[in-house]
DNA sequence: AATTCCGGAGAACAGTTGTTAACTGCATGG
DNA sequence: CCATGCAGTTAACAACTGTTCTCCGGAATT
């Protein structure tokens, strides 16, 4: 399918991509709309124009970066989710995984929970947008369990955001956690919260 | 107590306020870190060098503005926790309150929300600071009730943490709907999520 | 082999930024 | 009433920003 693109294109995306990561790094510190398109060709080793060859503005660029983010946390949601039990060793598997995804792609997260509420509305919109396929995927993987019997489509996707939105508080704190002690104490914190969650929604009453 | 200070403190604390005020009005299509000290003195109608008379830097400012932004936020969620039951005419009204805060506050609700995870170091210690002695309060709270018989001090802490987390992310989806409609669909799922939440408390188990 | 296409470079633009220094005028405390 | 303190002003600084236009060199197309 996919041909082995010429050499004009690859170097194009090769740049693109160099672009992309630049303003990642760039954003640890600061946020999007702080985010000069001069800084992200200096750090990339590229003229200022060169910039406009692969985005329209900076935020431009940060939409682009939604995809990508979201597109890494997309696997993890899955995972996190399926499978049907809820058990105490599944949830403690979940936040163990929100853990790792969080070490192997912290600038993603830094900026999804950036940015979500940030001051750049393309951007904030994207996110939302995202966010929504998010809980509607989760909310059919919930849809299989057997104890989704009885619910409503309305509340299974208030149940779905209730745990996209506790994923991504979740992984905001591991981001924050610096020691391993402050990291247990996010672990702790998080597995009793699923373990409420999870009661809430064993007992929530079924039509 | 409070003397009425003199004409000159008074003025400082004017231009203080406009400052202040000036800035959360330019923060609400833009983050903290990319507000320019000279955009909020020319909003406020000063010389760029007067900032310096009140705060040592924009992020100085900031921090300033959580304490504000917090301060009013403080009474809402005392209100909406305290009272013994949590039937579902209170989880209503705990709703309909937030929702009234919002309206009230929108620039406070949408600084908070923006900054927590925002691009500024201080700010965002600021806001996790204050946030966790709110949770500790919500814990206090919590505590007098009759349903937190049994309770460690830890799961009631972690309790107050997902009310206090929840109760933010419900403002911050109030600030974001614009139509009735919209409005109507943010009031019905937070009200479904808590009532939830309520459940799993109602029957986690108590040593 | 000749021509078109196009990612990137270069230079220049008007406008902006934070920060400094030295000042002015007025309320305050002796 | 006079001297001090201090909020706010003015002017200037080097550095930075996004954006435009013109150009170059090499891949792609014919």
């Amino acid at each position: 399918m996919s041909h082995t693109l010429g050499v004009r294109q690859a170097q194009k995306q090769k740049t693109r991509r160099a672009l992309l990561d630049a303003a990642l790094a760039l954003l640890e510190e600061q946020s999007l709309s702080s985010l000069g398109l001069r800084e992200v060709t200096r750090a990339v080793g590229v003229a200022p124009t060169a910039f406009y060859r692969h985005f329209r503005s900076t935020a431009d660029l940060g939409v682009a970066l939604v995809e990508e983010a979201l597109g890494s946390l997309h696997p993890m949601i899955r995972t996190t989710v399926s499978g049907a039990d809820d058990s105490d060793e599944r949830i403690a598997r979940a936040v163990e995984l929100i853990g790792r995804h969080v070490d192997a792609y912290p600038a993603h997260v830094r900026f999804i929970a950036r940015e979500r509420h940030g001051g750049v509305q393309p951007v904030r919109e994207a996110i939302r947008e995202q966010l929504a396929r998010f809980a509607s995927e989760v909310k059919d993987e919930l849809a299989k369990d057997r104890l989704a019997a009885g619910w409503s489509e309305d509340d299974l996707l208030m149940l779905a955001h209730l745990y996209v939105d506790q994923m991504l508080i979740t992984a905001s704190l591991f981001l924050e956690a610096s020691d391993a002690r402050e990291r247990a104490r996010v672990t702790d914190m998080a597995t009793r919260q699923l373990r409420l969650i999870s009661l809430g929604r064993k007992h929530w009453p079924t039509a």
